[in-house]
DNA sequence: TCCCTCTAGTTTTTT
DNA sequence: ACTAGAGGGA
């Protein structure tokens, strides 16, 4: 550690902070000026926790209570971490560089960095995101056969992943492992080996990150007493989604100091203590959370961390914020009328005090495609009326829901952004390139070589493959190390020739970006060296020669990430081919959200936590989707997604859309779906349907699944709920037609807006303002304007029934009339 | 070793 | 509906 290590704060005059209390409700000002070991702060959704939190650590540095060395907060995303740090930038300026504002993982990677080589890693170790590591179990289960046991890499996976989050290691489920038991036998082997294999290669999964901090903390005292005298304040933000070695963490940064340290060394670094080293209390620590909003239990995410914090901290100063700040009262009665129907939680009531603002709108579509034309007309009206794309966000339950949704807005000309999904670093030709650096930053890692074994192609297939592994084996030497010596490996004259070529790829590769010791590469180093693997080893001219057209998107990405690399230079000057990586490897989907970009953003509920929006769409409020089926079986599972629902409904500044459709597609079947239950929740004379789950049963002459299983004894409009049609229109069971009794498919076919799977192209099709056209789906139309270039030129055409719509010329299933 | 065809599983959420 | 992976043939 370079920083300053001080333990009493400097004199000096205080600033005045007046500005930083300005404009606080008694809780919050409690919640930034209380002073103590420990605090919770109980922030429901939208009470400005952000800002309290900030505030807190800008007074601490305002007043001289702390170094900004002595702070560390712990955010959810990195890019929660970036805007606190900016934020407490804006209050403090300079005087809060130092401070680590950080995730749970990357804070762990800084001081694994520091302290890596104290347990047999070194400062180059790699970080396996859940694909890298996916990799390696699916071979270690092929080689341990445990699939015949009936596990599954998927299985594995998950099953040490919950182990880690206990912190219970390979070594520890080994000792307590009933190993009569084959099965357990088979898995406990296969964890071993696993970590065994990741030790080999200098290497740590996501949840070892945390994990073996812990570990090095409680092996290894006086390393984690260099860390407690650092932090003197802990900051730790949505509390309510830590796992227990996320709650250990914190446990052992927390603890106090015991006194008589002896001079030791730590980060490279000796610190002295005066023999008789006072004893130093424990840091004090502010955790912000709400149990309401736990999503993550899934993950290993363990409640009682926040609803048992006042016994795990005796002494602890509790805070309640319920004024929320963001919201209109509508969307608040919605979403505790929602969460009020889990048992269990401590009851909390969110309010407002901005007045009712708009009803909520409802709106059920026949099929996906119809819901998603709705999402997409309502938010082209609601841009028309002032709201920009950016403050409007649509979400969902699964990211294949998104499909349906972005066909339609391609179509309709909607500028959106999918947040998730096939995120740009799992693809594959990213992974290639990344596995390429690897292989040159942390030559150990034998799974990033023999990655790019064959990529591109060299003719080195298993046998080459094993062959290497077996020589390296047999001569004690690392993979990396038997790819120096083809000649050696016993394969035939054009394979050591391939190999040899790699071989020296990597070299030259490394010559640049990792200079002899003390010497530091140039900050384009990275850029450059990743160029000089792609080119050099026939990557990039692979792509460029073949003939498959996703490859020139492939040579686009691949050019993309040498250009984040080039950024990365920029920010970080000093930056080595390490950083990159580490940066790299814990982006999430969260934190690439570019608010600027001035499109809509499509996320799932769970990216959605954190964000807020004017208007929001929540989709798919159907019953096996919100609540998922999948959670109906476990434990808590119903409550788990309730909360998420509540989650999305809390992110809405000032209009909340709820829709659902009749029929979703799954799996290529098309099956009839049932409105959720959560939509029941909420009080009808706050929902206003446009298009209500009753009026699509009776105008649409399906007769739906969907409500004959949900009609309650009293029928519809009973306490609190049901489904109100809008005014006359209610719906009403027994005046449903006859025809409704059709057979499914029939009326299927008249669904609007079904999409064709494959994508229509309508060449360089010339529309002027003035000419007629005729669309599939909405009928004939004038076309008002066209605007854009190229393929994007989008036609504004008035409909003669179907109104305004703005639609993608290229693409859109329109004829010239 | 590569390429083609067939099959099975997929879609819960993620640092 | 789609895709990754397996398996068989060149």
């Amino acid at each position: 550690m370079t920083d300053n290590v001080l333990l009493v704060p400097p004199a000096g005059e205080p600033t005045p902070d007046a500005d930083l209390l300005a404009g606080l409700n008694p809780q919050q000002l409690e919640a930034v000026t209380h002073r103590g070991q420990a605090l919770l702060i109980v922030a429901g959704a939208g009470s400005g926790k952000t800002s309290v939190l900030t505030r807190r650590i800008a007074l601490l540095l305002r007043r001289r209570e702390a170094w900004p060395s002595q702070i560390l907060a712990i955010t959810f995303t990195n890019k929660a971490a970036g805007e606190m740090r900016e934020r407490v930038g804006q209050l403090v300026g300079d005087a809060s560089r130092g401070m680590w504002i950080s995730t749970f993982h990357s804070a762990c990677v800084r001081i694994l960095r520091n302290e890596a080589q104290q347990f047999g890693f070194t400062k180059a170790f790699t970080i396996y995101d859940s694909g890298d590591s996916r990799a390696l179990i699916k071979r270690l289960v092929k080689e341990f056969q445990a699939d015949s046991y009936g596990f599954t890499p998927a299985a594995v996976q998950s099953k040490i992943s919950k182990h880690k989050n206990e912190l219970l290691d390979a070594e520890g489920f080994a000792r307590q492992a009933n190993l009569a038991d084959p099965a357990e036998r088979v898995f406990s082997e296969v964890f071993q080996a696993y970590q065994r294999e990741l030790q080999k290669a200098n290497a740590f999964d996501f949840d070892d990150l945390i994990g073996q901090t812990v570990f090095l903390f409680r092996a290894f005292p006086h390393i984690a007493d260099v860390y407690r005298r650092r932090f003197r304040h802990i900051l730790v933000d949505e509390y309510q989604d830590t796992n227990h070695a996320q709650y250990a963490l914190i446990h052992e940064l927390t603890r106090p100091v015991a006194g008589n340290a002896e001079p030791y060394s730590a980060g490279g670094m000796m610190i002295f203590e005066p023999e008789s080293a006072p004893e130093l209390d424990g840091a004090s620590l502010t955790v912000v959370g709400d149990s309401d909003q736990s999503i993550y239990a899934f993950r290993g995410a363990d409640i009682r961390n926040i609803s048992e914090f006042e016994r795990d901290f005796p002494g602890a100063k509790v805070v309640l914020l319920e004024q929320n700040y963001r919201s209109s009262q509508n969307i608040l009665t919605a979403a505790n009328a929602v969460i009020s129907n889990n048992f269990d939680r401590k009851e909390k009531k969110l309010w407002s005090d901005r007045g009712d603002g708009d009803k909520i709108i409802g709106f059920t579509g026949y099929s996906q495609h119809d819901e998603a034309q709705f999402v997409a007309d309502e938010i082209e009206a609601i841009h028309r009326a002032g709201t920009p794309y950016s403050e409007m966000a649509v979400f969902y339950r699964t990211n294949s829901q998104s499909r349906a949704l972005e066909e339609i807005f391609i179509r309709s000309a909607v500028p959106y952004k999918i947040m998730g999904g096939t995120k740009f670093y799992e693809r594959a030709e990213i992974k290639d390139a990344l596995a390429y650096l690897v292989a040159v930053a942390n030559p150990a890692d034998s799974m990033a070589l023999r990655r790019i074994l064959n990529k591109p192609r060299r003719g080195i297939g298993d046998v080459t493959e094993t062959a290497i592994a077996r020589f390296a084996d047999d001569q004690g030497i690392t993979f990396r190390e038997a790819l120096s010596r083809p000649a050696e490996l016993g394969v035939g004259p054009k394979l050591q020739a391939a190999i040899a070529q790699l071989d020296e790829t990597l070299t030259a590769a490394s010559v640049l970006m990792l200079p002899p010791s003390g010497e530091l590469a140039p900050p384009t180093a990275v850029a450059e060296g990743l160029t000089l693997l792609l080119t050099q080893s026939g990557y990039f001219e692979s792509l460029r020669a073949s003939r498959d057209p996703q490859d020139e998107a492939r040579l686009e990405n691949l050019d993309e990430l040498v250009a984040v690399a080039r950024e990365f230079a920029r920010n970080n000057p000093e930056g080595t081919v390490i950083d990159f990586l580490t940066e790299v490897a814990l982006v999430s989907d969260a934190d690439d959200l570019d608010d600027s970009s001035g499109s809509v953003s499509l996320m799932t509920m769970h990216t959605a936590k954190g964000l807020e929006y004017d208007a929001v769409f929540v989709t798919g409020v159907e019953e096996d989707l919100i609540p998922h089926r999948i959670s109906a079986g476990e434990p808590g599972g119903p409550q788990e997604e309730r909360r998420l629902f509540y989650v999305g409904i809390t992110r809405a500044r000032k209009r909340l859309h709820l829709s659902l459709a009749m029929t979703r597609a799954q799996f290529g079947e098309i099956s009839a779906a049932m409105p959720s239950r959560f939509l029941q929740e909420i009080p009808a004379h706050i929902i206003d349907w446009r298009q209500s789950p009753g009026d699509v049963n009776s105008r649409g002459g399906t007769q739906s699944r969907a409500l004959n299983g949900r009609r309650p004894g009293g029928g519809y409009g009973g306490s609190g709920g049901g489904f109100g049609g809008s005014g006359s229109d209610r719906f009403a069971p027994r005046e449903l037609p006859k025809s409704s009794l059709k057979p499914l498919s029939t009326s299927m076919d008249r669904f609007p807006n079904r999409v064709p799977a494959k994508v229509r192209d309508n060449g360089d099709l010339e529309l002027a303002a003035g000419d007629r056209i005729r669309h599939d789906d909405f009928g004939e139309g004038r076309v008002d304007a066209v605007t854009g270039e190229g393929a994007k030129r989008i036609a504004h055409v008035r409909f003669d029934t179907a109104g305004l719509k703005k639609l993608l010329i290229k693409i859109a299933p329109i004829q010239k009339l």
